[in-house]
DNA sequence: TGAATAATTTTGACTATCCAAAATTAAATC
DNA sequence: GATTTAATTTTGGATAGTCAAAATTATTCA
């Protein structure tokens, strides 16, 4: 009774998925899980009517799929494992932020709740992951903050990266090597719709002017004193 | 083409199995091999006949199996991976000896060849797991020490527990609860067929009478100058 | 050496997961 | 509103791994 790497694989897939969408129309479309999941369509369609058998999900078709409230706990708990797990290697076996997200994709599934217990304990019960991700708690419970991106927040102001939503290693490099990882302090000097682009000044007044579509993946929350690193 | 868990648990059932088998005659029988893996025998059969194809074993109908060269490296690898992420669990995380071996038994299929050169790094690359089984090299090279058990050491003679050659978890626990785990000197004070029994002088002259079976499970070396720990 | 027993292999069938291509439905466009 | 396009579902088929039970082969033992 206990899912497969592949059903978690799915139910975390459609989690991520609806974070995009509004509260109210939350399905995520066959097309988009399929191409996430790196699958053909017809599958994608298959496996979520499988799903639904088992109550895991709601399933509309043509219009998309949603997880039911077992689903939804099932999705955070794989979550939380994967985010745990990717803190994990960072701070303890020193791995780069940028090469562990593959490996937790696979852990995620291995791993005992008790050596995931003994590494939140070992990590001191943490809120966030290497890229600013929430770590859901041991009940399916996830704090969702909700942060501006390099897109919305005020120009002119000097505020502190939050979150980096984007896990391909180079974009992670990139972030690394400009100074823009979680806790950095910056501030969006301009922001140009023409050239599509976003202008920066970071640690130590660097410049750096990026594309909009990168600007979207860096949130940032203002730089005063209420935080929680 | 990389092996599924599947193969890499067939393969190191049939490496283990061997190792109870003289130096000419290593062929697993069929009947073992199942009842290792828990699967019915028709089911290695099949299996064993497929590894056979890819390569991986040499399979003689009605006699068993053996290991090619190919797969004697991969089944190593895997022990390898075994070896040193149980040893990783007691020594980093600080679980009990008695509760690693289920969790590597899943890792093992499932950690990247980066992580486990991190772990042997972290570990000083260790020879031995937590049970004194000798940790394959990265090549598949195995050290294969010859240690005597409690029914074939020499009696009245201090000796060094080095090896503990059963996973079960009770099994494990007695063993630890009464000191005689690698590293520990004791001493065999008398065997006796008749009871099949073995007396023990373990740690300040505690006296432990253990079973026949039991006693063969325990491994030890001569307890003066040169060992390596 | 022939029958009884034990081990092994074969057969037929099942589940989970996947794909390619055809069929269908919905959305967009004229 | 009819037609083209895009998204989705259906269909047919594949692979890996498994089991139960029947058939076969090997072993034991009288
Ligand atoms: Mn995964
Ligand atoms: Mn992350
Ligand atoms: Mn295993
Ligand atoms: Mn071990």
């Amino acid at each position: 009774m206990l899912p497969s790497s592949t059903v978690e694989n799915y139910l975390k897939a459609i989690y991520l998925g609806e974070g995009h969408l509004a509260d109210d129309q939350r399905l995520v479309p066959m097309g988009q899980l399929a191409s996430a999941l790196g699958v053909a369509p017809g599958t994608a369609t298959t496996m979520v009517k499988a799903l639904a058998e088992s109550g895991l999900v709601e399933y509309e078709p043509y219009n998309g799929v949603r997880l039911s409230a077992a689903g939804e706990k099932l999705a955070a708990l794989v979550l939380r494992r994967h985010r745990l797990i990717e803190l994990f290697l960072v701070r303890v076996m020193g791995l780069g932020w940028d090469e562990v997200h593959d490996e937790a994709e696979q852990l995620e599934h291995h791993v005992s709740d008790r050596l995931i217990e003994r590494i939140d304990e070992m990590l001191g019960r943490p809120e966030v992951d290497p890229h600013g991700d929430p770590i859901p708690k041991a009940d399916g419970h996830v704090a969702r903050h909700e942060f501006d991106t390099l897109l919305t927040c005020p120009l002119g102001e000097r505020v502190t990266v939050t979150r980096v939503t984007d896990q391909e290693a180079p974009f992670l490099r990139f972030i690394e090597q400009h100074n823009l990882m979680p806790g950095e302090s910056i501030e969006v000097e301009a922001r140009d719709e023409v050239s599509d682009s976003v202008r920066l000044k970071g640690r130590s007044d660097q410049r750096i002017t990026i594309g909009m579509r990168a600007a979207s993946k860096v949130r940032v929350s203002a730089s005063d004193a209420s935080s929680r690193g």
